[in-house]
DNA sequence: CGGTTATCGTACGGATCCGAACGATCCGGT
DNA sequence: ACCGGATCGTTCGGATCCGTACGATAACCG
């Protein structure tokens, strides 16, 4: 590394604390997607979507896309998706024709009881390998991080 | 939520702190893609992958892939497009003619030089909002998550 | 030395993923 | 009433992203 960067004063430790939180969102990520959603033939982000609008019914699509953290430009594409497999419905706002929102359909919500069990078992697989301490400080830090991020994002 | 999961035992807990993970995650990618990156015309990925390449030089590819945690397959079309760029060769190994090794150019070593400490200027300015204590214990925690993944991947 | 077997990087198909530009719709002020 | 500005979801172009299948090469083994 010294090799590379010569006498600048490099940040490792901040380097490494991010490099890593990158590491275990792809791993969990990875993991959840093969264990769980691969045999229902379901993507990351379209389960993520699926499981927003499940909990929010009716919600309007930029909701959606900020609720499960993509733009709304990908969202258009992934609801395409699932509308096509008959799992979500579009209908617009009687009040405001700008609007769409977003339902599950009857196959859509019976597809999420079944899988979001399955789903949320591995996760607590996975995070209750830490302690119930650890786990409680780690996501409060993650909080910080995300506030670090978001909290001040001009300069 | 129980409206729609009725008695099932979930574990609030650990879709919490997962849930945190990926926000944090994807809220870092974009604060340094946008303050940083995009200037540059450089993707998350394309970063990451001259990075490792700018590291570990003459990198076989599969070891590329893994480093910069994509896949193979994902790894040869990024190449591709900083090879066009000017910013990357590939070159066969004499011994192995099935390895494809990697290199940067001296305008991608150039580019690196630049754009790095930028980078981690803001990777510092983002962590650093953490206490030095905190920093330290969440690396750990982030490392365990990752081993709570790969560390058992049968059953 | 011939023939499996393993491993390499890549082509392919399909699904994200995003910024920018766009048409449609709503709203504020005159 | 109306019209310039704000906001909605979508389209478009281009870059990832991955699993699978594949051709090429190497390693193993009898």
């Amino acid at each position: 590394m010294r090799d590379h960067v010569g006498d600048l004063p490099l940040d490792f430790a901040a380097a490494n604390a991010l490099s890593n939180l990158f590491r275990a969102a792809n791993a969990v990520r990875s993991e959840l997607t093969n264990r769980v959603l691969r045999q229902y033939e379901m993507t990351w982000t379209g389960f993520v979507v699926l499981w927003v609008v499940w909990i929010w019914d009716g919600m309007e699509t930029r909701h959606a896309a900020e609720s499960a953290d993509i733009s709304k430009a990908t969202l258009t594409g992934v609801v395409k998706t699932l509308e096509a497999r008959g799992l979500i419905a579009r209908e617009g706002d009687e009040n405001d024709r700008r609007l769409v929102r977003l339902r599950l359909t009857p196959e859509g919500v019976s597809l999420m009881e079944q899988i979001y069990p399955e789903f949320n078992a591995v996760e607590s697989e996975i995070v209750n390998q830490l302690s119930e301490r650890k786990i409680s400080t780690f996501t409060k830090t993650l909080r910080d991080v995300v506030n670090a991020v978001e909290g001040q994002d001009d300069e």
